[in-house]
DNA sequence: ACCTGAACACCGTTCAAGT
DNA sequence: ACCTGAACACCGTTCAAGT
C-alpha cells in the first residue's frame, strides 16, 4: 500500500471528540482501499467492519456515513480491481494477445484476494462501472476480428470464468488436493506429485501451472474456431 | 427431494422433550442433505443453523451432536454432490469426452448450489473423499492417452477451474452484467444483447452458450496440444 | 455533512440437565 | 449417545446527540 493512501488517522492517535471534523476522514474509496489492504494481510479470516473503522482510525458507525453496508465495501473494492486490471492490461491490436493480457492481470489482481472472488461473480455492475468499459474494449476488438456480437459475449464470459475458477484454484491452501497417504489413488497420487515437483523446478506455482496450460489451450481453441467459420468484417 | 430422505419428524408435528430418542433422528448426512435443499428451495440467502434445525423438527443445539460447526455441514454438502458427479458421469474411453461428459456433470451439481462454490475450492480434501477418487480414474485416462503425470493434474485442475468459474457464472443473477442504459459502451452492450437473443432463440441460458463455447474451445485446444508434443505410452 | 457512543438484532456455538 | 433449553459471544447495523 501507498503512503498516499494511508488515512493520516493512523499516525495521529489521539481520540477524536464526537462532532463533524473540520476535514473529512472517510471516503467510500479510502474505505475500499483499507478493506482490500486487511484481506491482504489477513487472508482467510476475512475482515470485520470493526477491524475496518479500527484501521481507519474511526468508531464503526462512521463508517455507514459512506457504504450502505458491508457489501457496498465489496462492491467497492472489486471497483479497485477492475481500474487496476484496466490500468495493467496494454493494449495489444491482437484480439487473442489482447485477451491473454487481461486474463493475466485479472487473475493476478484476484488471486491475492479470494474472499472476493465469489462477490465479484454475483454483484450486479454498477452503472458507469469500469468493469463495463473494460468489456466493451475487449467487445469491440473481438467483433472487428471476425467474432459476431453474440459470440464476443460468450467469449469474454468464458475467458472470465476460467480466470475466477483459476484465482479460486490460486488462492486454495496449496496441499488442498493433497492426497496424503491414501494407496487407493495411486495415478491421481503421482499425477498430484508430478505438478508439485515440475512447478517448483520451473520456480512457479502448481496453479500457475494449470492457469499457462488451460488459458493457451482456451485461446488456441478459440483462434481455432474462428478460423474454421469466421466471417471477418474485411 | 426423495422422500426417502424426508426426515420423519416434519410428518410428526408433536413436540419432543428433552433425552435421547429411542431411535436417531440426526445424522451428518442427512444433515447435508437438507441444508442442500434448503440452499436450492432460497437461492441467495444460504441457510441459518436454525433454518437447518427447523427443516429437521429439532433444536439447533442438536446439529452440534453430528457436526462442528456451519463449515462441516458445507464440507458435507461438497461430500454429496461429488458422489452424485460420480454417479452420473458414465465411463468414456475417450479421454476427451471423458472430460466433457465430467465437465457437464460437475457444472450441473454446482450451478444450483452457488454459495458452495467458493467454499468447495478452499477447504481441504478429506481423507477417502470421492472427490479423490473422480480425480484418479481421470488422471488415469489422460495418462494412457499420453499426457504427462504432471500434465494430466494440470489439464484437470484447468478444466475444474474453467466449470467452477462458470458455476459461478451459471448461479448469478441474470441481469448481473446488463449494461442497462449506458450509452457508452456501445459495442459491450450489442455483445450484451445479442448473445442474450441467441440463447433466448435456443431455449438456452447465455450462461450455457459461454459454458459451451469456452469448454469447446478449452478441449480442442488441449487436443491439439496432445497432438503436437505427446509421447503415447504404445 | 459527518463523527461518537450506546443500543439492538441476529446468529453461530456451548453446555448443563435430562433420558 | 443424543436431544432440549438457556445462555453467551460476536458482529453488522441503527440512531440520537454533538459540532
Amino acid at each position: 500500500m501507498s503512503a498516499a493512501t494511508k488515512p493520516a488517522s493512523e499516525v495521529d492517535e489521539r481520540p477524536r471528540s464526537a462532532g463533524r471534523p473540520r476535514v473529512g476522514i472517510l471516503s467510500r474509496r479510502l474505505i475500499g482501499e483499507t478493506a482490500l489492504r486487511l484481506l491482504d494481510e489477513d487472508r482467510d479470516t476475512g475482515f470485520r467492519m470493526s477491524d475496518l473503522a479500527r484501521a481507519l482510525g474511526v468508531r464503526v458507525s462512521s463508517l455507514y456515513n459512506h457504504v450502505e453496508n458491508k457489501a457496498a465495501v465489496f462492491a467497492e473494492i472489486r471497483e479497485i480491481l477492475a481500474e487496476r486490471i484496466d490500468g495493467e492490461a496494454t493494449p495489444d491490436p491482437r484480439w487473442d494477445r489482447a485477451l491473454r493480457t487481461w486474463a493475466h492481470a485479472y487473475r493476478a489482481a484476484f488471486a491475492a484476494h479470494p474472499a472476493t472472488v465469489a462477490y465479484l461473480s454475483t454483484l450486479p455492475l454498477d452503472a458507469n462501472s469500469t468493469v463495463g468499459t473494460a468489456y466493451d474494449h475487449l467487445a469491440s476488438q473481438l467483433q472487428d476480428a471476425g467474432w459476431s456480437a453474440a459470440e464476443s459475449m460468450s467469449v469474454i464470459v468464458a475467458v472470465e470464468s476460467f480466470v475466477l475458477g483459476s484465482a479460486l484454484d490460486a488462492s486454495a491452501p496449496p496441499d488442498m488436493l493433497d492426497p496424503g497417504q491414501r494407496t487407493d489413488v495411486p495415478r491421481f497420487s503421482g499425477a498430484y506429485h508430478a505438478r508439485r515437483e515440475l512447478a517448483a523446478a520451473e520456480g512457479v506455482t502448481p496453479a500457475d501451472l494449470a492457469f499457462a496450460l488451460g488459458l493457451d489451450a482456451l485461446l488456441e481453441g478459440l483462434r481455432l474456431r474462428l478460423g474454421a467459420h469466421a466471417t471477418p468484417s474485411r
